[in-house]
RNA sequence: GGAGAGGUGGCUGAGUGGUUGAAAGCGGCGGUCUUGAAAACCGUUUUCCGGGCAACCGGAACGGGGGUUCGAAUCCCUCCCUCUCCGCCA
């Protein structure tokens, strides 16, 4: 949610905004219903203020045994009057409120301008291209041949977009898993497992409702839903908190699988583990200080990269467009590994800073040096997707001779082993 | 699944239908004292909304929603949640 008093004084930032990303939003509509609750407001308080002093006088007529018949009959009409007026405002603050939760967060001024991911922008590139003297295989095939990935047996047990992870493949991304978990453990982030089913509030709290339900599994009616991403359980862990500001960077990291619907990716990646509706992540959280915010997702995109780099896996940066941001963010850089049988980078982390716009939605505030009440930024970033990790190790690491290097990093998981599958 | 207890401010915990936004204690913050700290003492300390440059004024909130009443933390209904015991169980 984006605070309503830039909508009231500067209405044109926030126009601005909405056609940067491209949306189709009717804002005046929202100003209109923002001016008509408030002229509400101010009518129903009146009545009641009125009211009250009243009374607060019969009150002190009893106490004192004078007569209040007087009192009573001046009182008389206020009940009907208020009931109405309230239950005006009642349904214009819910019409307020639903247009609120569904205004996407205003871009960054640096965030470069676009209509969708054709315009994201190149920052930087990391390690080199490995060149194949033979045809490299999909990481499916390799998972395949290695007798590591089984797809049709998922299919058998739950259907498309699953994967069972068989002997090293599952040793493979536990390793992974471990090895990112230590890493962040050992540079200021701590460690969350949190729960995988979240509630509805939680899930407004990051911007998933009202406006996404089709891409989340939802449980018991409209109560639980899977978590798509850790995001969900660690921003929500301060929700409707007031943190100190000497508490302020909080880093959180947490292993989680995340479940998603896929609605409307149909032909998308239908062969491998790049999407599934079911896959593991470790992801970085941070609470962070207004004024250090973007020095944070620095900080933050960084700390995701190391893990490309240690593993020796060949990657790109890139920032997203106004036209590729999320729902909820203000500034997102993308990493993206490079996949050989793709000939393509593929993303495989995120890292967003939506500034205050889950903070105000959840309610998570920090009380500063005046004793003011303000809201934290949060950042967060995949650390990375572990699934497509492991897509891109069997890629980038398979030779002409069918084995697979386990990088050099995660062989202490394996006892020192130098080749998957043997 | 069966039985019971309870949901009040950062925490513990009082609360009579009418200056109770709420006692008291703890914690936090500021100060006095001290070389410094502790202790002691004094003061201060919920949040949201509307209006106002501001001081401030008004409204709302004692799990959520509804009701009774001129007036509800206090009475009634309903939903939710938490805890304890028994049963079952990783």
């Amino acid at each position: 949610m984006i605070d309503i008093e830039i909508i009231r004084k500067e209405p044109d930032i926030v126009k601005e905004a909405l056609k940067k990303r491209g949306t189709d939003f009717n804002l005046d509509e929202l100003i209109k219903i923002d001016i008509e609750k408030r002229k509400l407001i101010k009518e129903v308080e009146t009545y009641k203020s009125e009211k009250n002093g009243i009374s607060k006088l019969i009150g002190e007529y009893k106490r004192e045994g004078k007569n209040t018949d007087e009192l009573f009959r001046k009182i008389a009409g206020y009940g009907g009057k208020i009931k109405e007026l309230e239950e005006k405002l009642k349904i214009k603050d819910e019409e307020l409120k639903n247009l609120m939760l569904v205004l996407p967060n205003i871009p960054h001024p640096s965030v470069p301008i676009g209509k969708d991911e054709s315009d994201n922008i190149e920052i930087s590139t990391w390690g080199d291209i490995k060149k194949f003297d033979f045809e490299p295989l999909p990481h499916w095939e390799i998972g395949k041949r290695l007798d590591i990935l089984d797809f049709e047996r998922a299919v058998k047990i739950t259907g498309a977009r699953f994967v069972v992870y068989k002997g090293d493949g599952a040793k493979l991304e536990r390793a992974l898993i471990n090895f990112m978990l230590d890493l962040h453990t050992s540079n200021g982030y701590t460690e969350i497992l949190p729960p995988f089913i979240a509630k509805k509030e939680s899930l407004i709290g990051t911007g998933n409702l009202p406006k996404f339900e089709e891409d989340l599994f939802k449980l018991r009616g409209n109560e639980w839903y899977l978590i798509p991403t850790a995001e969900v359980p660690l921003t929500n862990l301060h929700r409707d908190e007031i943190l100190k500001e000497g508490e302020l960077p909080r880093r959180y990291v947490a292993y989680t699988p995340c479940f998603r619907a896929e609605a409307g990716s149909y032909g998308k990646d239908v062969r491998g583990i790049i999407r599934q509706h079911q896959f593991n992540k470790v992801e970085l959280m941070t609470y962070a200080h207004p004024e250090k915010s973007y020095e944070e997702l620095e900080y933050l995109t960084n700390e995701a990269a190391k893990v490309l780099e240690l593993l020796e896996l060949p990657y790109r940066k890139i920032a997203l467009s106004t036209g590729d941001l999320g729902f909820s963010s203000a500034k997102t850089y993308d990493l993206e590994v490079w996949f050989p049988s793709q000939q393509k980078y593929r993303e495989i982390s995120s890292c967003s800073d939506y500034e205050e716009f889950q903070a105000r939605r959840a309610r998570i505030r920090f009380k500063d040096r005046n004793k003011k009440n303000r809201f934290v930024h949060t950042l967060n970033g995949s650390a990375l997707a572990v699934g497509r990790t492991v897509a891109a190790i069997l890629e980038n690491y398979q030779r002409k001779d069918g084995k697979v290097i386990i990088p050099k990093v995660l062989r202490d998981y394996f006892k020192g082993k130098t080749y998957l599958g043997e």
